[in-house]
DNA sequence: TGTACATCAGTGAACGCGCGTTCACTGATGTAC
DNA sequence: TGTACATCAGTGAACGCGCGTTCACTGATGTAC
């Protein structure tokens, strides 16, 4: 079967290949010619899909976005009580920074996005949504949230958020070694209990 | 006045050029021609001083983490009640963030580092010890710490982190917006109180 | 059903850019005697 | 105190590299009649 002139869909394809890329050789490796090039076609093919690289990684990460919010409802039941709702979405928030360390960069730490994007917008309102409704889980997220409430709902945002940080960065696994401690993945387990 | 040939300390010069360039440009904008530029001299001087841009950065992210450190240090004094230096040092924490953020991202979310560099290690735990150190203050760190104290100060240092990422990357301010709250600041101040 | 033609998707060569690195050089400094 | 010489620090031209962008092109698809 010879290779078709046309892709079928690159756009799916690009979006895929610089997934693939982004897993293996980590967010620095993401050109629009190193992306062209793992998806097996030309480097000027991505133009009549994404405008630039930087539209081509906010599709991308609006995708992430999307997974992320996903695997955080998998793990959150209405019928459970509010605190292993917050353990469960807490873990449910690392195991998605770790099983997608590089999306997960993208999604935070990266300057390469427009994020006057609607999509990507929307993504990740929605993602963050599901963090904040903790305690009237039920689409309850119409109105504004009181001062209060916001504080810790950000509270607790951070506390997941820098555990996941920390612990992609290797500091979790530095200080685990230093204090001779064999078991940096229940460590963080541990940490969870913490959760404000 | 003219401009002599030598440069007198170029490695100081460099260091300060590329800090301002941090500072001014982002970390994007860190490159060896673009640092000599900075500093005003041919790009193939700082070969003298550094190996590489990597061992540039590493050099100044050593000294971010002793500043860092030293800030941390000056919020914290003996005769403060636990609850109070543990305040402080989150404050002082999210301070050194919100002035040098671009330092901040490069001792915490750079790729770009030797990590193998002992001065940069000893720099770096240097300034984690302040962190862990909250319960036995006075250089009690010689030995380990056993494992429940360290889930509680990686805990800690966890919450602190994530408030000064989310706040950089603008999380703080967009949540803030969105539940139509018009101070992030005095949010993100406020969320210390949920300090583990 | 068949043909003409417009539109779309992908090609491959070319361009200019900033980068890191190398190299022969030159100006300045310090040391031996 | 003065001179010769080695060493050090910075220069500027050159190289190759991967990048994004542009452009004329060609192959494939779909639509009008």
């Amino acid at each position: 079967m010879a290779k078709p002139y046309h892709h079928g869909d690159l756009r799916a394809g690009l979006l895929d290949a610089a997934e693939t890329l982004l897993d293996t050789e980590g967010i620095a490796a993401l050109s629009l010619r190193a992306i062209a090039r793992a998806a097996g076609v030309s480097h000027a093919a991505p133009k009549h899909h994404f405008r630039d690289l930087t539209g081509l990684l906010t599709a991308l990460t609006t995708i992430g976005f999307e997974r992320f919010r996903a695997a955080l409802l998998a793990e959150v039941h209405p019928e459970m009580p509010p605190a292993s709702r917050l353990r469960a979405l807490g873990s449910a928030y690392l195991g998605f920074a770790r099983a997608h360390p590089g999306l997960f960069q993208l999604m935070f730490r990266s300057e390469r996005l427009d994020w006057t994007s609607p999509d990507l917008r929307q993504a990740a309102s929605a993602a963050f949504a599901v963090l904040s409704d903790i305690d009237a889980p039920s689409g309850a997220s119409a109105g504004p949230i009181p001062r209060e409430g916001l504080v810790r709902a950000l509270a607790r945002w951070s506390f997941v958020h820098g555990v996941a940080t920390l612990w992609l960065d290797g500091r979790v696994a530095a200080m685990a070694a230093k204090h001779q401690q064999p078991d940096p993945g229940g460590i963080v387990h541990d940490m969870l209990a913490w959760l404000p």
